[in-house]
DNA sequence: ATTAGAAATGGAAACGTTTCCATAACAACA
DNA sequence: TGTTGTTATGGAAACGTTTCCATTTCTAAT
């Protein structure tokens, strides 16, 4: 018992498979007496057009590869989601890939797109390729430059940062220090310590930075360092979310109270659900990415020129428990 | 300047296409010097085979659709995310499709099976569908009864809540409570309930059970109850993690401290991230479901027997700070 | 009734593979 | 050198659509 096909539909109709086509698709003229017989016919086999002859004869597949490191990171799976909901508005599916911080498993993933297993591919990830592994590939990145060609969306991090350093000094504090992981390949996430050391270069402030290229598990070493500096510092400025979260609760253990003795503000927004410590942070607007970055793909795909090279979005200021 | 395909390098290499085909895939004999002709005619014109045409041709998608209600869930990121691991290990890849906790948006992810956009899909969700819906489809379902023909990948849902129970009682708790939202459609979930239910009746205790069906946006009103019962219970048993999350949010709210005044115990384990309290839970092997839903649903795609219709993992208890 | 123009329709070709079948090349042996 | 059996190879057919082009049917005006 075999699905029924396009031309079994014609058959029963007692029309041709253009007919049919025509029909189902509803995008050429038809006359009422044929589209009924073919609905007729098609409701009685319950036929569904095989959606892989469609992408053959379109030569599309109208899937989207996201490619993220994992997608139980709150971050990056709020961005994943908010993308699968803009996509399909467009009619365009999720091909999820994790990297699982592996650059080969990002490079099969390349080939994937290169064999048009998707039609285009949106990058949220950390690894430098080659800038010929993209060759003529519909791709966008979020923040990261992976090369001359790839559109970037990305947000105001000097401006954001900046705004966030401001704050804490606003409030309060008279030493901030920096903490982040240094990305592993040029990126616009570089100008939020750069906006910490032209901060503190101009008041005239003694910069205390940590903030090295580490493997995501290494992040606790990393945070260890800026622990035991206290107290050099009250108020740490905190290039993502994770590491935010990881420093509160190190300092807590080390008996330093959040915000009393120090205060924390991060980057990214806090994704966590039913945290139970919301913290300060410059919130992306996840939604707005998402949806320039699927705009963008589709104009990718069809070719379409586009202008923007970079896009970026402002951040938002949303209080948590860890500032005042 | 057309991306070449297979006929390009049979043309360039002097060959017919399906000795570029047998070269190319690897699974048929094919004379050295012949293998080094096609093999250098493909690097040269920096070929990789389309995707879609292989599919068309084998009518497989090679895709899994994975269906949740929503991908920012740890719980359900942490399960999409092992399902990925597995299906790449069987050279599938995933399609994710979120409900939003819309039906008709679950319903159009099936149309999307049956269309044959994915091979198969696991669900993970919670709609009642028709069980005409699911005909001759490769489904596998988390938890819920999607129909007589679905196979079940589940837990030992009534032991595991009884041990943790007991695990209660055992530490001091006199008088336990049970939080749970109901399942709005048949579902192994239901063992829960019932085996508080039964052992409050064997140990004479009287029952106290919040558990309604409720929108996930409602879930706020239905844990209000139980917090209005205190001090009525000094032990919570909660059907899952996030209304245990919030559980306790709401009782540290009132001043109940967890778990000097109320203990409380999860079901589903505590898949929050760099969390500031660790439920204690009842952990489900994420990962061995996932094994088990991937082996299960590429043998129903092959079209092979399946004898397990129920397949059961244990859980695990996990001490977190909610608990003695 | 005739005819021009528009609307509707049938079906071949194309999309890029795999696979099957027939044929060709080769090796080994008499 | 011819014969047989094996191995290698070319290319048509098939997978299920869409789309294009040629043809037919219809409409309405003369």
């Amino acid at each position: 018992m075999k699905t029924p096909t396009i031309k079994d539909v014609a058959k029963r109709s007692g029309v041709g498979i253009g007919t049919v086509s025509r029909v189902l698709n509803g995008n050429a003229q038809v006359s009422e007496k044929t589209r009924a017989k073919v609905l007729k016919a098609a409701e009685e086999l319950d036929y569904s057009p095989n959606v892989i002859g469609k992408k053959l004869s379109q030569n599309r597949s109208y899937l989207i590869a996201v490619v993220v490191p994992v997608i139980t990171h709150p971050f990056f799976a709020n961005l994943t989601e908010a993308i699968e909901v803009e996509a399909d508005k467009k009619h365009y599916s999720i091909l999820l890939t994790t990297s699982q911080h592996r650059i080969e498993k990002e490079r099969e993933i390349l080939k994937k797109v290169s064999q048009k297993e998707a039609d285009g591919a949106i990058f949220i990830t950390h690894y430098e390729h080659e800038e010929s592994e993209f060759k003529n590939l519909a791709i966008i990145s979020i923040d990261r430059h992976l090369g001359s060609q790839i559109p970037i969306v990305t947000t105001n991090n000097y401006d954001a940062t900046r705004e966030g350093i401001e704050y804490l000094a606003n409030h309060g504090c008279k030493k901030i220090a920096f903490l982040g992981s240094k990305p592993t390949s040029p990126s616009e996430v570089a100008y939020r310590e750069k906006a910490y050391l032209d901060y503190t270069k101009e008041k005239g402030m003694k910069p205390l930075v940590v903030n090295e290229v580490v493997d995501h598990h290494e992040e606790d070493a990393l945070i260890e360092k800026l622990v035991k500096e206290y107290p050099n510092y009250d108020g740490v400025f905190v290039s993502n979310c994770t590491l935010a979260r990881i420093l509160v609760k190190k300092l807590n253990a080390k008996g330093v109270k959040v915000p009393e003795d120090v205060q924390v503000l991060s980057y990214d927004g806090d994704f966590e659900r039913n945290s139970f410590l919301r913290i300060s942070s410059m919130r992306q607007p996840i939604e707005l990415m998402a949806k320039k970055c699927v705009e963008l793909l589709i104009k990718l795909i069809n070719k379409e020129e586009i202008n923007e090279k970079l896009t970026v979005f402002d951040c938002q200021f949303v209080k948590g428990a860890t500032t005042y």
